[in-house]
DNA sequence: CGTTTGATTGACACGAGTCAACACCAGTGG
DNA sequence: CCACTGGTGTTGACTCGTGTCAATCAAACG
């Protein structure tokens, strides 16, 4: 873990973290707006596991962008189940759709001890009209945060046991290595089954019992928050997964004009 | 049905059709964005019904909107099943996402006979160069896409029966309401059985019967392409629909600074 | 009229949920 | 140092919601 960064800490203020550096993952972005988008979330802090970032309902007035560590999208239900739609890694943006949209339709929290940059709306919709660069790649990132969840949507609605399961871990390893974490197939991922389980929809039984076919076929491990992947691509072909929903950069998304 | 229109047919050419209306409905739009949009959007085609107007795979140069009739966003699967993630209603954008992304993660094809607005990506683009309130909105619709798909998400992964088709059924009259299609309950909708199916991830069978359930509670009846909700607030409750995430703009999107 | 598409029904099988108990481990406090 | 606690993973037994298969029916259609 990094230590605990001071807000006004001078060197790290324009130097681009994972958020920044995701978005210019894009391309299109001048060297100015990278350090201006950098300067708009240098105001860092760090917050401790199941807390929440930004609650169901709430108006908030600034976004926060996941630096280090896990959180994850969540609807709770009146009778006390949750379902996870997304999780978020580092550079993820937690809530730009607050940008415009009044209210939370859900709740961000985190799962992990965070670094959250928080960037208020102010800043950040000044930074749309002035940098218009800047507006393309949070666009841009929204359409890849909504071309995941409607994976989503058939992952959960068609695929059964170990496909299901097996998609989810495959598109975790997808998007750590897209940002450098995990190495030969082992992710340090500090989600219980009860995690996994409120984002596939299975109850945790379940859920443990789909993991535990896993393991027995040879293709991953699950144990004390690390996931060790053994064959990667032998999972891919049991579950189903094609890498295209994520849009990743290498494979290339149009560059703007 | 209205007639068919040609292309050039001068009188709607500056009218704004419904999907103009749409994104004017976010506000921020000047009477020269609105005439503008509306001149981009004005080579609309007539499809016929089960018709693809982008498929999976494909690098459009072009988005689609629909102006009349309905479509709808599906995967499909290797069994040979699919997935709709979406309904599309009229003054939908049809594949917004393709401005940027590079290949269609899904398909879109219609449902009933269409009119399908025509926008090359080039003609849009450089719109939301020249007129920021459009990029704008266009964002903004984006972002609302994100949110009911996340509400699928957790439709399907926690809801189970009567709940999971009725918050359905609820979705689709607040948006049929919202362009002001449907009266007093009633709504053309010509979806089949298996449409519903593939939306809610239930077998044709079972969705029958929790059709017929909810006939029984005296809720709605689904003949014939036409929906009649006979009690939508008792639906609702049933349901645990809560608007919030359509985002109307009634009860208030943040307005552009 | 045959043909086709969509709705409906019954019988049966099975995946997944529920409930409950237990194991294991890390803290925590006496 | 040990008892106690709470969180997480694991297992078994049982139930039940849904899927599957197949047949029938009604309406639309060429």
């Amino acid at each position: 873990m990094s230590p605990y960064r001071e807000k006004t800490e001078p060197a790290a203020a324009n130097a681009p973290n994972l958020f920044v550096r995701k978005l210019a993952s894009f391309g299109g972005l001048s060297a100015e707006d990278i350090r201006d988008l950098a300067l708009a979330s240098s105001d860092i802090r760090r917050l401790p596991a199941d807390d929440v970032i930004t609650a169901e309902g709430d108006t908030p007035t600034r976004a926060h962008a996941v630096i280090e560590g896990f959180a994850c999208r969540y609807k709770t239900f009146p009778d006390g189940t949750r379902q996870i739609v997304d999780f978020l890694v580092p550079g993820d943006l937690c809530d730009g759709h607050a940008l415009f949209l009044a209210a939370m339709d859900h709740t961000v929290g985190t799962l992990s001890p965070c670094l959250v940059a928080y960037v208020p709306h102010k800043v950040l919709l000044d930074l749309t009209e002035t940098h218009p660069a800047i507006a393309r790649v949070l666009w841009w990132s929204a359409l890849v945060q909504e071309s995941i969840a409607r994976e989503w949507i058939g992952n959960i609605g068609r695929r059964a046991g170990e496909q299901r399961l097996g998609h989810l871990v495959c598109e975790l390893c997808f998007r750590l290595d897209a940002v450098g974490l995990g190495h030969e197939g082992r992710y340090n991922l500090p989600l219980t089954q009860t995690d996994l389980a409120d984002a596939i929809g299975f109850s945790t039984v379940h859920t443990n019992r789909t993991l535990q076919k896993l393991r027995k076929r040879g293709l991953l491990s699950f144990e004390g928050g690390t996931l060790v992947v053994v064959d990667l691509p032998r999972l891919e072909a049991l579950s189903g997964f094609d890498r295209t929903y994520l849009h990743p950069r290498s494979d290339a998304a149009k560059r703007p004009s």
